[in-house]
DNA sequence: TTGAAAGCGGTACCAC
DNA sequence: GTGGTACCGCTTTCAA
């Protein structure tokens, strides 16, 4: 494990100057730079980077805060970070913890504290989260990736607009009975995304002149609880809606499970939208609206490099894409069929 | 950001005192400690951890690379590896590469080589991996979690075992026309895991003389693929096991849903057994072979800490623990049924 | 264009 | 039990 001054001798130049030519930081000729990369090589030299963030103040690593892993966003999200992270040279540290566990707490207490990052970049947080503000002021570039927040720079999907695309769908179809499925359930904290994909579909539905028959059914974002609720849902066939708008593919691909056991057609009984683009949606023929988080991660990256170079730090609202795939969860509902 | 050396002055005494008070190395009177740590706590003092390890060596920091986070096991090991990691003061560096990858070649290169870490877990190493080598020439603390590779300490499950006691199940129902779907098609790199799986379900066909009427039928391990292969397989009444082992979860399930499109009953006309312990599996009432990816994780943990302070480290295959779960996937083959 | 020397923020040795 | 001091490995003035 040889260090620069072992390159410097080996070379036959100063410390100094075999740190400039290495670094690119001030000048030296092209021939002792050379040298000097030479001697590097020859060495298997690589700097410390303890040593150098020590003087530098920059530790070329960066901070990812989420939720969970084991979450196809989650995991999305982690891989896109990852990828671009590694292509700019700098490493990742993975925080899990779920807003306001203990795990938060002694996460803000004694690993963030550390600094050992040059920034941080956190998934879904939600606005009443204690640890914004003690983000926001450690004084390292902060972006947060999910919907927006008051003070910071934040990257990712509309949810309201994504309610209300999912809504109008099934409105422009022809249903008039449509329910969202996956409402926060109350023994759950709390998100924002989903509240705001149910507030479009409320403003959808309002809009419509349907506000009447709007129902918001809890279910939490996953396949086995979207499964279960949707069973008990359309169990009853008099009250079933003959289109659902669900929180998230996982819950749409639940919905779809259930009707097929359950004997109800899709999309000839029941229509099935959702949102998010997941690996199984082809699979299971939904129609979704797909937001990519992969390149949200990516760019989230992009964009905190750059804060870290030194650009303009003002809190700015970075909107990332969406767009609606239909695939065969959907159609018209069955009396529309009936009177044509 | 107040340093070592404010706090020493604020508690009236020199930094090696303060620093022995902190750390607890070294004698400081019961007095002077508190008093110290009054100091720190007042001005909110974190010491830098680069400066420490620049002199002690130790970073507090594991690196931990896994070829995918996006799969239920890479995820659930990085749950679990995280938790116990934060709950023992580590940090966790994150690096996602397949083996084999350009991505591979820059982390070894540049990263790895940084050495900012005290240990290195991998996940799901193959035993022609170059890098094997390189990660034990670290001289670092090194564990892999999965199957056994020489000359390293491993920590996985015994999927020759479980590829037998798969078949074995399936078997002791009755079932004699039994495929394997889920050998690593051609296109793919090979993985040993499935492998072993697949040598079990071999020996085990061998063994109860039905070594003429085993196949391997190839699908990646995803749902998805799972599906799209199950569908093919079976879609021919005429050639169609009664019995299927599954590489995973995920090819199970997708199998299952693909047999109720096909309007095979499950386990009437066709059992399913597979291995994991997904999250879906009880909704698909999946018989199945449970692993625990998050306890392998936190066990893994504990092991390298243990070497990394200073255990003995000679190579040693650990087993981790899995148990057949039975659910309604499986049961006896129909014509069995039909003669009693 | 290059080299000497001062430190980044701690820890650890040694003498007191 | 405590303080002085060298030093971890690098970057960065500043002078030459």
């Amino acid at each position: 494990m040889s260090g620069i001054a072992d390159v410097a001798r080996a070379a036959g130049v100063s410390k100094s100057t075999a740190s400039r030519a290495l670094t690119g930081r001030g000048y030296v000729s092209e021939h002792t730079r050379s040298r000097v990369r030479d001697a590097a090589e020859r060495l298997g030299y690589v700097a410390s980077t303890n040593a150098a963030s020590l003087v530098t103040g920059r530790t070329h690593n960066i901070a990812l805060i989420v939720p969970r892993v084991n979450r196809w966003y989650f995991g999305s999200v982690i891989e896109g970070v990852e990828r671009s992270l590694i292509s700019a040279g700098f490493d990742l540290t993975l925080f899990v913890a779920e807003p306001d566990s203990r795990d938060r707490e002694s996460l803000y207490a004694h690993f963030l504290a550390r600094k050992r990052f040059d920034g941080v970049l956190a998934v879904a947080l939600e606005p009443d989260d204690d640890d914004i503000e003690r983000l926001r002021d450690y004084g390292k570039p902060f972006l947060h990736i999910g919907n927006e927040l008051p003070g910071i720079t934040t990257l990712g999907v509309d949810n309201f607009v994504i309610g209300r695309m999912m809504t109008e769908h099934l409105l422009t179809l022809g249903h008039t009975d449509i329910a969202f499925l996956g409402r926060t359930p109350p023994s759950e904290p709390s998100a924002r995304d989903v509240d705001d994909r149910s507030a479009g579909y409320l403003a959808a539905m309002t809009e419509a002149g349907l506000a009447g028959s709007a129902r918001l059914e809890p279910a939490t974002l996953t396949l086995p609880d979207g499964y279960a609720a949707a069973a008990s849902l359309l169990a009853d066939r008099t009250s079933r809606p003959s289109g659902i708008v669900a929180a998230c593919d996982e819950i749409g691909i639940g919905t779809i499970i259930a009707a097929r056991r359950l004997g109800i057609a899709v999309p000839a009984q029941l229509s099935v939208v959702a949102v998010d683009g997941h690996d199984y949606a082809d699979m299971f023929t939904l129609t979704t609206i797909e937001q990519d988080p992969a390149a949200q991660g990516e760019e989230a990256v992009r964009l905190l490099l750059e804060q870290i170079a030194g650009a303009d730090a003002r809190p700015v609202r970075h909107s990332a894409p969406a767009r609606l795939v239909v695939r065969a969860s959907t159609a018209p509902p069955a009396h529309t069929l009936a009177a044509v």
